[in-house]
RNA sequence: GGAGAAGUACCCAAGAGGCCGAAGGGGACGGUUUGCUAAACCGUUAGUGGGGGCAACUCCAGCGAGGGUUCGAAUCCCUCCUUCUCCA
């Protein structure tokens, strides 16, 4: 959600910022009906103004004695004038509301304009692989290696679901581990979530109204005719960015640092072709997701952390990724500014994102209403909120099998993970 | 899933149509006194959101949420949400 103050005192600007991601405004028909609506609020103040004196004027009139009807007739008239005066409002107010919760966040300034073609890799970890004989594919990997079972897993739950199993499901686990111990140590807080959301929880994210599509919704006796449906979190960063939902935080209880693990529930819809067969686009995914509460000063600094937190993870993994920076038009509606790690897929030849770290600015806290108390003024302002994947795991087996493999088809754990799996350092074929 | 009860400020809580933006207590904050790992007393602490005004200031909304009844609702009626208790 933007300011609407900033939009009435700076339409322009406004305008030329959004431009830069793609998105064409005019705010003149939005800022006539504004002062429309302002002035009609004015006056239905006044009429209310004007009841309520009188009202404490009936009683009087009536203790002495007095009659009170013609009073009383004149604001039933006023009372019905307020009532379509009231109608009309909300029915303004909820137009304006809509209007401004379908506009995207404004990028930051250091956020270059343009599309994807835009985006700038700022910094490289390890080279490729080189193999020194024919690399294999992740879905044949896994697949004879026992670790994911794709046809049972799409007789289960359909066509992309998978079933991890075996050294699969073990290697998938100690990901999870390795990621919590990580940020444990790091001082985040570990939360394990709802995985059903309410509405508020999606439009907060900036998921709802324009995204809706892509969850899956679920009807709960309490919503049956109603659009705002519960839905499967899509993102444990839909339920952590509505922890302080509705919150006053003070100053000093900021940052707030918080981390979730849950499966990612995801709609997909749409075909996406041969060349992401296997695990890189599934229904329900697991990741574990960090996030921070910050003050509005300290979010590049917040932003940087995340970003750095998620390279450590797959450095420590030891595999060969890139870390971009978005350009305008490729950060997702709530994000000034983010930050893509891409981890290298040789079957794919390309890179594969397993983070994505962004700075949402205020734009969460005023769809939220999340505040925080002033030391210095006293006052309330925004919370900055910003978020980080640490890590999405679906994409992480497949660069993790292809990047080990060897030429006997079995794949080397990486070292950080072997703990969890009673120090095997090699998955081979059962 | 069934039956009941409750939701008022940081917390507990009064309140049952106009005198309630809301008693009282605890807590917190400020002050005074006596003194000292504190106590007594006095005071402050309804947040917040939205209009109007250069401003001082002023008006409106707001007692879980949304509707309704009424000249007037924390108070009466309806719906929903949440919590608690008992039963399945």
């Amino acid at each position: 959600m933007l300011d609407l103050v900033l939009i009435r005192n700076n339409p322009e600007i406004v305008a030329e910022k959004l431009a830069r991601r793609g998105f064409e405004i005019d705010f003149t028909d939005f800022l006539a009906e504004d002062e429309k609506r302002r002035a009609l609020i004015f006056e239905n103040e006044q009429l209310k103004a004007e009841r309520n004196k009188t009202s404490a004027e009936i009683p009087q009139l009536k203790r002495q004695g007095k009659d009170a009807d013609a009073l009383m007739m004149r604001m039933r008239e006023v009372g019905d004038k307020i009532k379509t005066n009231d109608e009309v409002l909300i029915k303004m107010q909820s137009e304006q509301d809509d209007f401004l919760a379908s506009l995207p966040n404004l990028p930051a300034d250091d956020v270059v304009s343009g599309g994807k073609e835009s985006n700038q890799v700022v910094s490289t970890y390890k080279e490729k692989p080189i193999f020194d004989f024919a690399p294999k594919h992740h879905v044949d990997l896994v697949t004879d290696l026992g670790m994911i079972d794709y046809p049972r897993g799409a007789k289960l739950g359909g066509s992309g679901f998978w079933i991890y199993r075996g050294d699969g499901a073990r290697l998938e686990w100690a990901l999870l581990n390795y990621f919590v111990a990580q940020h444990l140590a790091d001082g985040y807080e570990m939360m394990l979530l709802p995985h059903i959301l309410n509405y508020k929880c999606g439009y907060t994210a900036g998921q709802f109204p324009k995204f809706s599509e892509d969850v899956f919704h679920l009807e709960t006796k309490s919503n049956p005719d109603n659009k705002e449906t519960s839905f499967l979190l899509p993102t444990a960063e839909t339920a952590l960015v509505n922890l302080h939902r509705d919150e006053i935080l003070t100053e000093d209880e900021l940052p707030l640092k918080y981390f979730g693990y849950t499966p990612c529930y995801r709609k997909e819809a749409g075909s996406h072709g041969a060349n992401e067969r296997g695990m890189i686009r599934g229904h329900q995914f697991n990741k574990v997701e960090i996030f921070q509460y910050t003050l509005p000063g300290l979010a590049n600094s917040a932003l940087a952390e995340l970003v750095s937190k998620a390279e450590q993870l797959v450095k420590g993994l030891d595999l060969h990724f890139r870390t971009s920076k978005l350009a305008a038009e490729d950060c997702s509606a709530s994000m000034r500014k983010t930050y893509d790690i891409e981890v290298w897929i040789p079957s794919m030849d390309d890179y594969k994102e397993v983070s994505s770290a962004s700075d949402a600015g205020d734009y969460q806290a005023r769809r939220g209403n999340m505040r925080y108390r002033r030391n210095d003024t006293g006052k309330t302002d925004f919370v900055h909120t910003l978020n980080a994947s640490g890590l999405a795991t679906s994409r992480l087996i497949p660069a993790i099998v292809e990047q080990n493999q060897r030429a006997d088809g079995s794949v080397i754990i990486p070292e950080i993970l072997r703990p969890w799996m009673d120090g095997q350092e090699l998955i081979k074929k059962p």
